[in-house]
DNA sequence: CTGATCCCTTGATCTGGATCAAGGTCATTT
DNA sequence: AAATGACCTTGATCCAGATCAAGGGATCAG
């Protein structure tokens, strides 16, 4: 297996490549945690306190309603970051939760680390920018769907676009996420498989 | 009236505020741009080539869809910014249209010019990542209302948290962005100001 | 091995919100 | 001043998706 912050630095590859200062300084900067299945990351009421990078494993962030439904707002798998921004950022406390749904290894970065990162080298400054602004459009897309889009078609757009998400996560979770209930997401599925 | 770049200095102000020579540069690479009602700053195929700030107005950005049908993506007034991400930094064509709702003042900033901001005067970089995360923080709050909230709390929500809008803009469009039918925002409507 | 817990499914019924249709009020244009 | 069009409303009906209820197959801990 290899180094969790080479995949993380593999990962900045994609963007502008960190050089080995910078590499010294992340690496300084942060720490590895794991986390069993049904780990929490993160639970309503703290302050989320890293901004985390999914080195293996599957996480997801929801929120817990006045009546006891959890909604899904985000999963995250390899390669991808997960954070409660707004209270990552402010130091306050969050309303949502993010659970491990495998065995997972992140790479955690605090506060006050990313802004030592952000001063000292301002390629972060860069490429957490363009990280983010891919996010905000995927979710923008995300948004225009929920408004435009019947649940099937929405479904049939998360397993084409997340074929291993939709393999790895239980439907009920992935109902959560689109915006429906598990017993309908189980009649779409017992629909279009027939269909096939 | 105050020129308009003066407007947008001092949006900067509230995040990292920009000295002279930051100033200078972001005047020269933007421009001021006046639309009269329903004049387009992006129409569907066109690739979105401003970065856009509103100095004064209202404007909104929405897909069409199949059918025919308008979904409201985003509103923008006084000091927000509007613009297709997606679009602007791949520079390939937007499926979305910006309209404005008012006559209305922006000032632009082109694809070419932004980069050449980011890369002489690192404090863009800065700006733009605090100013895009802010955004990202409540997209994902409206996210999640969409799937949590009925429409009749998503509206009571709109309306406390942007009374402005709701007072400036027609309801067609405040029903579109938040998810649901004209005619069924008129009932809620009806509704809850016979209850108060 | 054995309960307990997930997770998925299927049936019956109900409802929030959509659709279709019509009419009314303003404001803008000619 | 008529006419067009944008905007809002109200009624009647319909349907996508929710809710409530039950059962069944995995998977996992003790």
């Amino acid at each position: 297996m290899s180094d969790p912050h080479d995949v993380l630095f593999a990962h900045f590859d994609r963007y502008l490549a960190l050089d080995d200062g910078e590499r010294k300084a992340l690496k300084e900067r942060s720490h590895v945690r794991r986390l069993k299945k049904r780990g929490f990351l993160l639970q309503e009421g703290e302050v989320c306190r890293s901004y985390a990078f999914v080195v293996e494993g599957c996480l997801r962030m929801y929120e817990l309603d006045a009546k006891g439904v959890e909604h899904n707002l985000q999963f995250a798998q390899e390669n991808e970051w997960i954070v409660d921004i707004g209270s990552f950022h402010a130091e306050k406390p969050s309303s949502l939760f993010i659970e491990a749904l495998e065995p997972s290894t992140v790479v955690c970065i605090e506060h006050a680390d990313l802004l030592h990162l952000y001063t000292e080298h301002p390629k972060f400054d860069r490429n957490f920018r363009v990280i983010i602004e891919d996010q905000f459009v995927e979710l923008q897309q995300r948004m225009l769907r929920r408004n435009a889009s019947s649940a099937e078609q929405r479904y049939a757009h998360f397993v084409e676009q997340h074929p291993s998400l939709a393999a790895r996560v239980p439907n009920v979770h992935i109902a959560s996420y689109l915006g429906v209930t598990p017993e309908f997401l189980s009649r779409l599925r017992a629909k279009t498989s027939k269909g096939s």
